[in-house]
DNA sequence: ATTTTCAAT
């Protein structure tokens, strides 16, 4: 993605979700990132991001009696319903992992706390996004030109601040 | 108005 595309969706918040993914294949006891799997895609008119991942799934044809881990990073959270079909998802594929790493929660549509809570019920790894992933983001999937990562004002307040709303919404509390 | 919330209602 280009700098702005960057900086629009990952540092500050735009109409609009980016999800970057990597596929790995379990290879003896480390992970090789699959040939055409790693990129990244945003959704589309009434279609989400992770249901757009989802859509190319079938793409690398992954062999059940495998393993695999799918990493993904995510300018917003997954909402309920998004939720919904990932746990379906996973249900029924149970050689396939998946880590969601996401700049913030989307807190727009109602029901999105037991959305993560039933992702995370299902054995996905959820956490916030700190300046390590936002690095990686940066290193990996930005035309960054071979400008290092510039970490903003605030970045870590903001990533330790949502990180605890995630807590607490993972642990069943109120908010 | 506590902020640019995947167009939802």
């Amino acid at each position: 993605m280009d700098q702005d595309t960057f900086w629009s969706n990952f540092a500050n918040k735009e109409r609009k979700t980016y999800l970057c993914y990597e596929v790995e294949l379990l290879d003896g006891n480390s992970w090789v990132l699959l040939e055409e799997g790693r990129g990244f895609l945003h959704n589309q008119l009434r279609r989400h991001a992770e249901l757009c991942f989802l859509d190319r799934v079938p793409s690398w044809q992954l062999d059940p009696a495998k393993r695999y881990r799918v990493t993904w990073l995510l300018s917003w959270s997954p909402c309920t319903d998004c939720a919904r079909d990932l746990v379906t998802f996973l249900q029924h594929n149970s050689h396939v992992s998946l880590r969601i790493f996401t700049a913030r929660i989307y807190t727009y549509l109602k029901g999105y706390e037991e959305g993560l809570r039933s992702l995370q019920g299902a054995g996905a790894h959820l956490a916030i996004m700190t300046s390590t992933e936002f690095e990686h983001c940066w290193g990996t999937f930005v035309h960054n030109q071979g400008t290092p990562f510039e970490p903003w004002n605030g970045l870590d307040e903001n990533s330790q601040e949502e990180s605890m709303k995630l807590q607490r919404i993972l642990q069943n509390e109120d908010n």
